[in-house]
RNA sequence: CGGAGAGUGGCGCAGUGGCAGCGCGCUUGGUUUGGGACCAAGAGGUCGCCGGUUCAAAUCCGGCCUCUCCGACCA
């Protein structure tokens, strides 16, 4: 490891984003173009955030099971948006065990239409719906800019897959899910997020409405953190997804998808970062607390106290926080306490002879990377409370950050003046008129996109920023990832 | 695919035709340890690939490949 110091994140922010990544040891590059290892450190933080989505899937009724990795090309081209959006990107398969394949196949940039088929054999009457399902898996599209953990060619994620009888539970299906998200995003990750419905041109290839949620990242560009997409019966409709009602009538199923990828990790490191590394929420950290001992080498039985001291630390906090030592003699307690803080450990115990002495440990937290001293018979007590206390603070500075950096504009004048030059000045909350040529003129001069509609609207209408004309609700502009 | 930059020990770089180097990291020994310690001795390289020029190429010429960054596209 390096003594160089990070990339200042002010200074470049994608040069910082990419050796925090790296020296943090939460991913690596592959051999292959766009594609990352994530390393050890880097998957138990996806491990956990797993964990947390995993739990709500199953208390909401969602059952997990897995479908292939390979989709027939025809498959993909039954839905015409479906296809038209994500033909660019397929990897395809034209060859297998050294002979050319009858039909190529394609390596699943989402699951919709094999899920689609095998629903279709599963469904027959209205008592086989809803079915809820999840799926674990990786998908493959070909990117052109890949960058990491935010778009790289194969990424990990949950998509979910559900059926329904009826439109009205769709749509309340795709809303809680979306809901699930948010909880997700902000009391796991404390990242807040917008919660809106995407516009037409934004939406996913095939859905009949999508809804995301919305983050800024540290460079206040817009990052695009979960979707739940109601598809109507578009899917259904091609693949004949079909169930008898009640009156013995053939009826077309109404199906959802959502997904959360590890693009999360991406958003984590971007919110909640600084220029000394990492900033991990304590909820999701791998390791939440990290115990520096130290002592004078050659003073045996200093060494002993302390860490028969670390060893009470363990006995005390071992069971309710997760916690790690390091206790590395060939690194001065800076060095150890510099790695930590790159790595993100919300909290840093540092005992040494002199609070062996009083009695006491100092604890360094990472957000504010303010130290207080405690009595050893506090541990239990202030370090799950500290936890507590640092997941809060860095939600709602991401939050302050993000509404500092929003603005309400009603003169597009002062919208492209705002968007000007080079990176992110932030969001901005505007009436839009809903059609697509005020969209697209608005990201052909400004670069910013609209990210969402969000469901929290002024209560009086308005006129659109571009056109003038009438306008029913705000959207949110952005430079996004 | 357009624009820019870079390929030389694990990492970061220097080296404009003549012995392949420096810093960090790594190994060993010793001294150290409350904000990125120090000393000493070591290990580690077909200089991205192919071809050409030359007595001689990391260096000059031609071609190719790869990666990173910025744009178009995207979870």
């Amino acid at each position: 490891m390096s003594y160089e110091k990070l990339t200042p994140r002010s200074q470049d922010f994608s040069a910082w984003y990419n050796e925090v990544v790296q020296r943090a040891e939460l991913a690596d590059y592959a051999p292959v173009r766009g594609c990352m290892v994530i390393r050890p450190y880097g998957y138990a933080l996806w491990e956990n955030l797993q964990k947390e989505l995993d739990r709500r899937f199953k208390a909401t009724g969602h059952k997990n099971a897995y479908f292939p990795l390979f989709i027939p090309l025809s498959f993909i081209q039954k839905e015409a948006e479906h296809i038209q959006g994500f033909s660019p990107e397929l990897a395809v398969v034209t060859h297998g065990g050294g002979e050319p394949l009858a039909e190529p196949l394609v390596v699943r940039p989402t699951s919709e239409t094999i899920i689609g088929y095998m629903f279709k054999q599963w469904i027959k009457s209205y008592r086989d719906l809803p079915v809820l399902i999840n799926q674990w898996a990786n998908v493959v599209r070909w990117e052109m800019r890949p960058r990491l953990f935010l778009r790289t060619l194969e990424f990990l994620w949950q998509e979910g897959h559900t059926a329904h009888a009826t439109e009205e539970e769709a749509e309340e299906e795709a809303l809680r899910m979306l809901n699930i998200y948010v909880d997700v995003a902000q009391n796991e990750a404390a990242i807040p997020v917008i919660a809106g419905r995407k516009s037409e041109s934004e939406k996913f290839a095939g859905a009949l409405r999508s809804y995301t949620i919305e983050a800024m990242m540290g460079d206040k560009r817009a990052l695009q953190a979960g979707t739940s997409h109601n598809l109507g019966q578009n899917f259904a409709k091609a693949f004949e997804i079909q169930y008898l009602d009640k009156n013995n009538q053939l009826q077309y199923c109404w199906t959802t998808s959502w997904g959360m990828s590890t693009r999360m990790i991406g958003a984590i490191i971007m919110t909640h970062g600084d220029d000394q590394g990492l900033i991990l929420p304590p909820r999701l950290a791998p390791i939440q607390v990290i115990v520096v001992p130290i002592w004078r080498s050659g003073n045996q039985d200093e060494k002993a106290k302390v860490l028969e001291s670390v060893e009470r630390i363990k006995r005390v906090l071992g069971e309710t926080v997760r916690l790690e030592v390091d206790a590395r003699e060939e690194y001065t307690p800076g060095w150890r306490f510099n790695e930590w803080e790159l790595r993100g450990v919300p909290v840093r115990i540092e005992i040494g002879p002199k609070d062996i002495q009083n009695h006491q440990v100092v604890l360094a937290r990472r957000d504010t990377r303010e130290k207080i001293t405690i009595s050893q018979d506090q541990l239990a007590e202030r370090v799950p409370a500290l936890l507590d206390n640092i997941q809060k603070n860095l939600f709602e500075r991401a939050k302050r950050f993000r509404d500092e950096n929003t603005i309400e504009l009603s003169d597009y004048a002062k919208f492209k003046e705002f968007m000007e030059g080079e990176g992110s000045r932030g969001f901005v909350r505007a009436y839009w008129c809903g059609s697509r040529e005020c969209e697209a003129k608005i990201k052909e001069e400004t670069k910013a996109t609209t990210r969402c509609i969000p469901f929290e609207q002024p209560k009086s209408p308005g006129r659109c920023i571009y056109c003038g004309k009438d306008a029913k609700e705000q959207a949110i502009f952005a430079k996004a990832y």
